[in-house]
DNA sequence: TTGATTGTTACCGG
DNA sequence: TCCGGTAACAATCA
């Protein structure tokens, strides 16, 4: 199963291999023709992630604009080519690997203004260096709307999931229902600190891991998590209570993550 | 075959 | 204008 922001950004990492190449690009299902057509040939400067959003810069100032949504999956392969795996949305091949994009939500050609657009609608990436977390942390200690909603917000900071929501927010002792006016700086700052660090584990083990130590190798992710998903809270055994923001699940342990400060 | 899913976006009403 | 809710979409697996 592909792991929400976790394997957007391992893609990256694991497929940088084709950067620096001419690559060819082709469409095996034919429902990204025409931009395959219009960066095939093309030298790939760079493989580069913002939030969740994935950018291969071309030598043309073209970018092909990839986000996997809930279900796209990105695969490696050596050549030679091998059949397209399932729905291959676009294909692209350098000199040894070939790269199959799978179900992305998002799959275009983007120019330097339109990417540039992108860049400036996204929040604070958690992940990048560049980042600017008082960005963040202003529209956060500027709203009533709930932290479980803002911290997932990706115009307010980019990077953080659904997992990764309610694990981040156990680890810190916050209530996701805490308006985000009532979380002061401090605050904010362990949860930013703990989404970098959990978000970085995540793409070196290309998993989602909020229980340190515990194994990558186990298939399911409910094994490598405290209380997303689970019915019981692992440190103090209350249960678990679940409920949703903007449709999305929720999990928190209210004994550990009183709401009122 | 059905339901569930780690996400985003467009659109609409308050 | 800004929120929050809803539907649509994506592909795969149990």
């Amino acid at each position: 199963m592909p792991e929400g922001h976790t394997i957007h950004r391992a893609a990256i990492d694991h497929h940088r291999i084709i950067a620096g190449q001419k690559l060819a690009v082709c469409s095996p299902q034919g429902r990204f023709t025409e931009g395959a057509l219009r960066l095939s040939g093309q030298l790939c400067l760079a493989v580069e992630a913002f939030g969740k959003h994935l950018i291969y810069r071309f030598a043309s100032g073209d970018t092909l604009h990839i986000h996997l949504g809930l279900f796209g999956r990105i695969r490696k392969h050596k050549l030679p080519l091998k059949e397209p795996r399932g729905a291959v949305r676009v294909r692209l091949v350098g000199k040894t690997h070939a790269i199959d994009i799978n179900g992305p939500t998002i799959c275009q050609v983007l120019n330097q203004d339109e990417f540039v657009k992108l860049t400036q609608r996204l929040g604070p990436d958690v992940l990048r260096s560049d980042a600017k977390p008082d960005l963040a942390f202003k529209r956060i200690s500027n709203s009533k709307s709930p932290i479980g909603r803002l911290i997932m917000d990706q115009s307010i900071m980019s990077g953080i999931g659904n997992i990764y929501r309610s694990e981040i927010l156990w680890r810190q002792s916050v209530h996701p229902e805490t308006p985000g006016r009532d979380i002061n700086r401090q605050t904010f700052d362990r949860i930013w600190k703990d989404a970098k660090e959990l978000l970085k584990l995540g793409v070196e083990k290309n998993a989602i891991i909020t229980v340190i130590g515990s194994s990558p190798s186990k298939s399911r992710y409910r094994e490598r998590v405290n209380i997303f998903s689970k019915s019981t809270c692992p440190v103090c055994k209350e249960s678990i209570r679940r409920f949703e923001i903007s449709g999305r699940r929720v999990f928190v342990c209210e004994k550990c993550q009183p709401l009122t400060l």
